[in-house]
DNA sequence: CGGCATCCTTCAAGATACTG
DNA sequence: CAGTATCTTGAAGGATGCCG
């Protein structure tokens, strides 16, 4: 059990780096965010990381109090990670670089699937209230079997798992993938429903409008500086608004690969 | 010159995380929140990296388009790293790691200093409104030789680089380390400046106050919970003493090694 | 002297297999 | 299902050399 590697800085973003720093740290974190997890589905929710190193990190996560592992049971003794208080104080964090990385690059082979504490993530760091106005809705949302509740009122948007006592609409997508391409790819909620992989229900009209409070993600553009000798221009990192579509290469992987 | 090792990952914590995910970058970022600097400053401000890696960290940070090489001169062939547009828009996330990570316990072996910057930044990332009340004023700062304005009113706090046209305060310290005692371990405005380490001038009374708007960083406590029946982990990490004060080890290394 | 590039060592990360 | 053990690869750390 060798000490972990530190920065000996007393700076508080040192100190957060300490913590969460390591590679994979955070993302482990934001699968975390919606609650307890157990290490299947963390494995599940990040099939590029190999088990090793995700039992290391939470060990880690776990000495350093903001991961707890919780023994349910005895019927089931199933083990679950949940964040601790300290570790819920992560979301402005996770939510910042959500919402910065949202407009960087996407990897070039888009292989990976978004998992669904990603997406669902995605979609409380993006959304602008400037694009949401006066809508207010309770929206009951089931992707790929897991439940989450979208509640918009006020210019602010809460999104967790659980059930809306009453919602005033519906939405059913069978993957993570249909959801993403809905919200940040431009796709059609009634060209999904035609395709039967996604249901809809109650108030259809403001359940699109509610898609459209998230501002699609765009690369920004590379770093050419063909050299002129501006030395402090402000223009060349305008990351080109003037292509509000033409987001996933791919828009066509939605139907398909139904999970067993 | 092989490729970066990235997250094939489409969530936009894993996009960030891309640009800014490998150990050392946001420190990188860190230390040019404020303006440009040399690669000489930059090694100043990180004396704990290693060369190589923070000249290839400065070549990603460039391909990735957040940092800038610009090359003065000719007169004086310096050349100099600065923060693009894209780059400057990390400032929310080092904000959120400062906030988070400004609760997180210091590294044991306090050996490291504090570099001036990220003294500096701290201030901006823990400053309340609510102990500022209706605090305000123009205040021009002198840390080792760095110059600051900062400017409170209305409940919000400016910090950068620069002079002031009409200071209502002056405060002027030899080193970090004086100032960070000042502002985070509670040290009095007066025994610095008996000390002869610390010159202060004009509304000293609002300055004062000034250096009581930013909360103390904590340990915080070990993930103590008592209650359920947790039968595993016992939790070994709790780092034990309630010391609520006691923060730095040493505060009486503030007067001593001016730099040439 | 500032600004890196190179070489070598060490240790974390990645992949796979295996066990209670 | 929930991890641990083992091996290989590759990034970080440290020293030194080079070049304008």
């Amino acid at each position: 059990m060798s000490k972990k590697r530190l920065f000996d800085d007393p700076c508080g973003i040192a100190r957060a780096l300490n913590a969460v720093g390591e590679r994979w740290a955070l993302l482990v974190v934001r699968e975390l965010v919606f609650g307890p997890k157990r290490y299947s589905d963390l494995h599940r929710g990040l099939p590029q990381m190999s088990q090793n190193v995700l039992a290391q990190r939470l060990r880690e996560l776990e000495a350093d109090g903001l991961v707890r592992r919780r023994r349910l049971g005895p019927p089931a003794p199933a083990a679950v990670y949940e964040l601790t208080e300290r570790g819920q104080e992560l979301e402005p964090v996770l939510r910042a670089l959500a919402h910065w990385g949202s407009r960087a690059p996407l990897p070039e082979d888009g292989a990976a699937e978004l998992s669904v504490d990603a997406l669902l993530f995605a979609l409380r760091a993006t959304f602008d209230p400037a694009l949401a106005g006066e809508l207010s809705l309770r929206c009951q949302l089931d992707v790929a079997g897991d439940r989450f509740r979208i509640t918009v009122a006020g210019g602010r948007l809460e999104l967790d798992r659980g059930e809306h006592a009453e919602p005033e609409a519906w939405l059913t997508v069978p993957e993570a993938a249909t959801l993403r391409d809905l919200v940040f790819a431009g796709a059609a909620l009634h060209d999904a429903v035609e395709r039967a992989d996604t249901e809809v229900a109650g108030d259809t009209a403001r359940l699109a409008a509610l898609l459209r409070c998230f501002p699609a993600a765009v690369r920004y553009p590379a770093p050419q500086d063909p050299g002129p000798p501006d030395p402090v221009s402000p223009g060349p990192v305008s990351p080109g608004p003037e292509s509000p579509n033409a987001e996933h290469p791919d828009p066509a992987v939605s139907a398909r690969s139904r999970r067993g």
